[in-house]
DNA sequence: GTGAAAGCGCTAACAA
DNA sequence: TTGTTAGCGCTTTCAC
């Protein structure tokens, strides 16, 4: 059994007496402040060595009146959208020498709740919300009137800011460019299946959808489009009941990767051969959409700039540098053709 | 332009004052310690609640001398697995009331160390770390040594334990059921791309691969066999070349689920049908592999118990619970049979 | 049942 | 160039 439960750390006061100077000497030594003597700071500096001193940072936030991390709210990491997006505010936050708390929600607004409650303003600094069906705005907003900095990023309306700073990028046209390039290729008889409700989240998706078949003058039918969960398997069932209805389809509009790739599973076991039988798009181009086969035809979006725009803008907002109502946009989103898109096979052929 | 830069937070002190007790008595209400009067007790809770006050964590952890944070350090957040892990060991922090910091090293060994150096013992009471290859081990005994809990989860190798408390899995069990599936398939042809090198963290699993084949008296042949990175477009590469050099080979071991994806991508793209001309047979179980299609055959791993359970050593070492021997086993490994595996076409034709 | 004093480890402000 | 004082927001100890 061992018998040190508890090693207490070294202190800043420790190396000072070891070194044989003050405490403030150290603290100045260490973060290149002040004015010190070249021999005095070789001396804290072996002190530090020998006592494999690090100083405490949350000594240090409490003294700072800051918090020592910023916090990261999503729905679930298991969602393959957010990995990337995750990873990249971690490296952009660790260039603001800051690290990275996370929560998820999980699908329990609870959850998201007293990790606010707990967190934000005490042991984050700020909180960088990545946008997801069932945000709690209010919640947000309450946070933001405390003076605690709220930045939601992924935001989809660029025209409708939610009255708390945030990052967005142009879904509407991230859709249109979808839904064209299966009008472009030739399709005609063009389904959807929106990962949320009509006016939820993705409403902005359907709306570009709308807008594309009326330009194009393609009749849309209630009957082709499909409301569900933001979900592979909601997308693989919402697949397979439209389909069984709907057989003359020769493709689909799907407004997020992740159900897209389970409408894809629908198809081959459905026995459609996509895309000869039947084309595929969606949005946001995530990591599984060119390891599928065939690979997903997708719109890109600009997925770590809005990670790292919003970090950006979460340290703008601590400094006075942004307000309650910046709004930052983020690149265009890009077409990117793989195998799930053809021209249908009654031209093809 | 917003005014207001600077909120300061609401204190005890003026929750203490606004109800016109001590500070002590707002923490004995809020925290449930000490003996409080009912009517006292509710002065007090109306003055939480009309200022919004939350208590600082920072400082809480401060006087406690212990962290704010439990710490995780894993490779990268985008490699499927982690996102499963992190979700439990999240989830789990949560049980113990503890807030959950992610260091991506994302193959930068210098981010790790740096982490390590500035966050264990300070933000973070312990570090639990997820298993990699190219694990800085003696960094952790390093620390380990300082006092501060460390414990490695996914550890492969349930005799030889690091030196530090770890939660280990049979991954060498794991190799036998998935090569054992194939041999029992009635495959003699048999390759193997492992995600390590020969010695490296994928070792036990090659010695069940070489375990399985030498009981079955089964040829193996180096050329069969492949050592390359654990990802999905390593998993790709090796088996192209593989493949092209050994065209017969009428099944596949592969050491993880990633490089087996990429696996049958390849399969696929070199014109095999798996599992008719090819099977493919992995270990993990991470979601991607019941979403490929076929789907993956593999043998499962039990992904979130490595994690809860490292986490929860995590917390009896910082109690004197456990020490730096500790070993904690997990369930075995199951074989999941998907699509990707079925009797070589010599037999089943 | 309640409160006053002390101090966690550190840094800002100022003094020497 | 270096040291001293004060105190960040909270809890522990111990007196009342």
């Amino acid at each position: 059994m061992n018998s040190k439960h508890f090693t207490p750390a070294v202190t800043i006061r420790e190396v000072a007496e070891d070194a044989g100077v003050s405490v403030m000497t150290v603290s100045n030594v260490l973060r290149g402040r002040g004015r010190v003597g070249e021999e005095t700071r070789r001396r804290v500096l072996e002190a530090v060595a020998r006592q494999g001193y690090r100083p405490n940072l949350t000594a240090r936030a409490l003294v700072e009146r800051k918090a020592p991390t910023l916090a990261l709210m999503l729905s679930c990491i298991t969602n393959p959208f957010y990995p990337e997006f995750t990873l990249a505010a971690n490296l952009s936050a660790l260039k603001y020498e800051r690290h990275l708390l996370v929560c998820n929600t999980d699908h329990e607004p609870d959850r998201g709740t007293s990790f606010l409650q707990q967190v934000a303003g005490s042991l984050s600094d700020g909180v960088l919300v990545a946008n997801y069906g069932g945000l709690p705005i209010e919640e947000l907003r309450a946070l933001q009137q405390r003076g605690i900095p709220v930045v939601i990023s992924v935001w989809e309306l660029p025209d409708e800011p939610p009255g708390i700073p945030c990052v967005t990028f142009d879904s509407k046209g991230a859709a249109k460019l979808a839904v064209r390039h299966l009008v472009e290729l030739g399709h005609r008889r063009i389904g959807a299946i929106i990962g949320s409700r009509k006016n939820g989240i993705h409403s902005a998706r359907y709306a570009g959808y709308q807008e594309v078949m009326r330009e194009t003058k393609i009749r849309r039918l209630a009957s082709d489009e499909r409301f569900t969960e933001d979900s592979f398997d909601d997308g693989y069932r919402a697949a397979t009941d439209l389909l069984s209805s709907r057989p003359d389809l020769t493709a689909i509009f799907v407004s997020n990767d992740l159900p897209a790739l389970g409408v894809l599973n629908a198809a081959s076991d459905l026995g459609y051969s996509v895309p000869h039988d039947l084309s595929v798009v969606s949005i946001t181009d995530i990591v599984p959409a060119r390891q599928s086969r065939p690979g997903l035809t997708t719109v890109a979006i600009p997925t770590a700039e809005l990670a790292e725009k919003g970090i950006g803008l979460l340290i703008d907002l601590m400094n006075g540098r942004a307000t309650e109502t910046t709004v930052i946009h983020t690149s265009a989103p890009k077409l990117v053709i793989r195998g799930s898109t053809a021209a249908p096979a009654s031209i093809s052929n």
